[in-house]
DNA sequence: AATACAATTACCCATTCGGGTAAGGCCTCC
DNA sequence: GGAGGCCTTACCCGAATGGGTAATTGTATT
């Protein structure tokens, strides 16, 4: 048995989450809740100071967001390990956490043996992605890039703007507008640019 | 001091929200969860078989959503009171929640005192609505406040599906739908059903 | 009872969209 | 040099959309 307990850093914005997982965790005799964060600032502060083996941290915080916190996380603090938690399986958000340098992604309605499973994965240091994850990232990641003209498209589009409003305004031939249109849809898996917009703002390519 | 307890019912699909919200109410000595449900139709069963005081519903759930869960629950056991939980101030949603019967609406990082007073509130059957819900609510009302099936038309749209497709789903016709959508651009000011997808995501009047 | 609004259906017609196909110039990476 | 991606333009054509107008039913609210 190993005397040293598992470190764990919480950082979410609700209460009711980090409850929950503290209740769960602090049951396991090898895991311990050493810190809670509510929101991006807050756990890398509490990271420099409690120095936690995990850091449990949330994809949509306030001040500062689970990407941002990752990264700035795994960089500065190697021998803290960043499981992300995420809500839905948000797979553009997910892939830039684990390319941030996240060992682990956890749903939110995982059940109570997968999260601690989880959490002594990347402990060791082991990667650890939920399978309804891991799917969603693999077929995210192929069609989620556009070109910057793609992204350009779909922002006017989200304005109501029609190709041939577009093509003016962005000094092209309409037909142009359209082929940007046609290839931003297929990349994004979209039939119209109603869902095209409605995806693109779901993965923030584009501002609200 | 009351001898009785105040019986409450989590219905939530993540694990991690009920425990969270277990530890926070089983520490009050006057409150006690009696039982969980992980979807809208073990809520209703539950209901049935344990009589709570109160029931504490999310609106997100698999195979029974909480507005659904709400009317079913307030009409059939009128004794158990809905305090409904929301992970955004999902104005639209909350809004026919309370026209469903619930009694309460709770936002997921309310605080620990916050989610206690409100069941305490709700047990004793007074209304109880977070300030940052209520805000959502009464700012929906202003402009931006689609019919139910407006939305449901928006919702559809941000899928893809075309007027028709729509008209197939909800068994109307296509000339209903395209009524609605008129309508639905009108309200939001959109000009075309990009524009009114966009609007009503960041609306927060349909769910990503 | 009257007013208001939601929900439903219907028709006409111009505009817009989306799929398919093709092609030239430009840049980068192998 | 060739492969591949990006930006650009072009045409055809069927499907989808959006505006206008109008009517009926039901349910609230006044």
């Amino acid at each position: 048995m190993s005397r040293k307990k598992i470190k764990v850093l919480l950082a979410d914005d609700h209460i009711v989450v980090r409850m929950g997982l503290k209740a769960i965790i602090n049951i396991e005799s090898d895991l311990e809740v050493v810190g809670e964060a509510g929101n991006g600032e807050e756990a890398l502060k509490l990271t420099a100071k409690l120095n936690p083996d995990v850091a449990i941290v949330d994809l949509l915080m306030p001040k500062m967001n689970g990407v941002d916190a990752t990264s700035a996380i795994s960089q500065n603090f190697q021998s803290t390990k960043v499981l992300i938690l995420t809500s839905f399986s948000d797979s553009n958000e997910v892939g830039r956490a684990i390319a941030a340098g996240a060992l682990g992604a956890l749903a939110k309605d995982s059940s109570h043996t997968d999260i601690i499973s989880a959490i002594r994965d990347v402990a060791m240091g082991k990667k650890s992605i939920s399978p309804e994850i891991a799917a969603a990232i693999s077929v995210g990641d192929n069609r989620l890039q556009l070109s910057p003209r793609q992204v350009e498209m779909l922002h006017y589009a989200a304005k109501g703007l029609t190709n041939a409003d577009i093509s003016r305004i962005l000094g092209i031939g309409v037909d142009c507008v359209k082929a940007h249109m046609k290839t931003a849809f297929s990349r994004l898996g979209a039939s119209n640019r109603s869902e095209a917009v409605a995806i693109a703002i779901r993965h923030k390519l584009i501002s609200l």
